[in-house]
DNA sequence: ATGGCTATGTAGCATAGA
């Protein structure tokens, strides 16, 4: 079973390189973060045209998260339980006894700003839904954009970016708590190129140098962790023209 | 060099990303 997550930074700009992948690494899931389409403007007729079935949920301009499968997606719900979150940001289900969560964590600007306090406070309540998921589904994984580098070795300058957004000690706190659930860091579970990251700034010919960040990841419970036979980031698609600044994460399970 | 790219919404720039 091969999993895997890509913020694509506009479905509408990326359909065609998500339907390419697609048909190139034949995942059975592929969590999507950033289609910033309303629900009415979702390209379901071309992604199903392709072969494959699709849950969404979106907005206009910002966020908006899917979930491409090869078999039709079973107990599709939108958000965080209890969590009456305007911004369209979790959307989970049910594919081949998995239960597939797929998020896009708030970016949080800066750490002295409001949206800072709200993803602070976004994480702590994705952690307690969590909990009881995990509960419900021992089969769980959660894929998306965390949109936290949890060790100065997912980031290209630690001292450059240390206190900063993405790299600020309650973000990785949370991180941290999100594992402390039982969860493992699926890329994390085996040898890794040094300096692997999942984001590249789109100024200064960031990815060129091979300067990123690791702020995509790919969550398991134990019993796919066991499961686990390996994960990786495939850049590839950063190279392309008019490329997300996000690159997959695959992981594939036996 | 607190800029630098890219995308969206909307019609010359503002907001957001990370």
């Amino acid at each position: 079973m091969k999993l895997a997550t890509w913020n694509v930074n506009s479905l509408k700009v990326r359909l065609p390189q998500v339907l390419d992948w697609l048909a190139t690494h034949r995942p059975d899931a592929l969590c999507l973060q950033e289609t910033k389409l309303e629900d009415v403007n979702f390209p379901v007729a071309a992604i199903e045209q392709a072969g494959w079935c699709v849950a969404f949920a979106g907005q206009k301009t910002y966020n908006g998260v899917a979930i491409v499968t090869q078999r039709p997606p079973e107990a599709v719900r939108v958000g965080i339980a209890g969590f009456d979150d305007a911004q369209r940001r979790v959307i989970s289900a049910s594919v081949d006894g998995v239960r597939v969560i797929c998020v896009y964590v708030p970016n949080g600007e800066s750490v002295e700003s409001d949206k800072y306090r709200y993803k602070l406070d976004w994480l702590a309540r994705l952690h307690g839904w969590l909990q009881t998921e995990l509960q419900q589904h021992p089969s769980l994984a959660v894929l998306g954009d965390y949109n936290i580098a949890p060790e100065d070795r997912d980031v290209y300058d630690p001292a450059g970016w240390a206190g900063k957004v993405l790299c600020s000690a309650p973000e990785r706190e949370a991180f941290a708590t999100l594992l402390g659930l039982g969860l493992a860091d699926a890329f994390r579970q085996f040898e890794q190129p040094e300096r692997s990251w999942s984001w590249w700034d789109y100024r200064m010919n960031m990815f060129k140098r091979k300067l990123g960040l690791r702020i995509d990841h790919i969550l398991l419970s134990q019993p796919l962790a066991a499961r686990l036979r390996s994960c990786t980031i495939d850049s590839t698609p950063r190279a392309a023209e008019r490329p997300s600044d996000h690159a997959p994460v695959v992981c594939e399970l036996d």
